[in-house]
DNA sequence: GGAATATTCCCCACTTTTCCCCACTTTGTA
DNA sequence: TACAAAGTGGGGAAAAGTGGGGAATATTCC
């Protein structure tokens, strides 16, 4: 099965909707069509999961000791964000205010492919982010992936 | 059966009744539709359980050695606060006075899907809650999940 | 013990939001 | 160029959220 890539400019309606890739929805599981969980990404944007990849990552927090504090507090941060979701009929989602208000998502988004996720970013953040990382794509490449 | 997720800001009104959020009602299972156990949480808001739920949680409970004084005092500070609640046609609960104002509940609430449980916050403490916890999200996420 | 008062619960009514469906425009392709 | 698929927008029915009246039940006080 594919995994999600490529990227997006796209709009998002007065409703909050916008519309996956085709070429994204292709890359889906049969055991995901159609349904997604969105949430809260680590930096301002929205991270969006097909169902399958979702329930690897709440099963591994199903299996964490609820009663460590530090997990209680990981567990509510990234459970208060989640919304699941379903393509309508036109191949769209619905975002929920409180996502589109973190990631500061207005009339258009980016939509970015990234491997077992999708992510939503709102194009000025985006070109943010873009400024404030150092701009040095190959020594990363190498640091990170090694020689 | 999915787990309990997302966010949201509803009223509590004058009886102090709140809705809890069609979604979070979903996720029921059968077994526990319509009935719920609050308790007091070990943060400063309310615990939900659905009915299932929290007779496992009961069972634990009775399985611990009752001889040990530091069991019956868990055992005590936890059950005192349980209530059991059921929804309304309207799909609402009604919040107990202790729980209301051990948890500092006013006029509006904070309501936090979270795994097994739902969490009912007053929406400054909870504010103040976030402020006081180390902001290190990512690298506790990255910690406890591994990588 | 009984009346006055308070509380709980069930029901109805209103407002807002969500979701389903239809329609149009644009893009890509045969 | 025609056709199909992809992307965009909006109307309207249905559901969700909110508030309050009033009967039934419990509690308090004389």
């Amino acid at each position: 099965m594919g995994s999600f890539k490529g990227q997006a400019d796209y709009s998002v309606d007065k409703k909050g909707r916008i519309a996956i890739p085709a070429k994204m929805r292709l890359a889906l599981r049969p055991e995901a069509v159609g349904t997604f969980t969105m949430t809260r990404g680590f930096e301002p944007c929205i991270y969006l999961y097909p169902l399958d990849e979702w329930l690897r990552k709440e099963s591994q927090y199903a299996s964490l000791n609820q009663y460590d504090r530090r997990v209680r507090h990981l567990v509510r941060t990234i459970l208060m964000w989640a919304d699941e979701v379903t393509l309508d009929a036109q191949g769209r989602i619905g975002l929920s205010k409180p996502l589109m208000d973190y990631a500061t998502i207005t009339a258009r988004a980016l939509i970015i492919g990234a491997m077992d996720r999708i992510e939503i970013w709102d194009p000025d953040a985006f070109q943010k982010y873009l400024k404030d990382q150092p701009d040095d794509h190959e020594a990363l490449a190498e640091s990170v992936m090694g020689s």
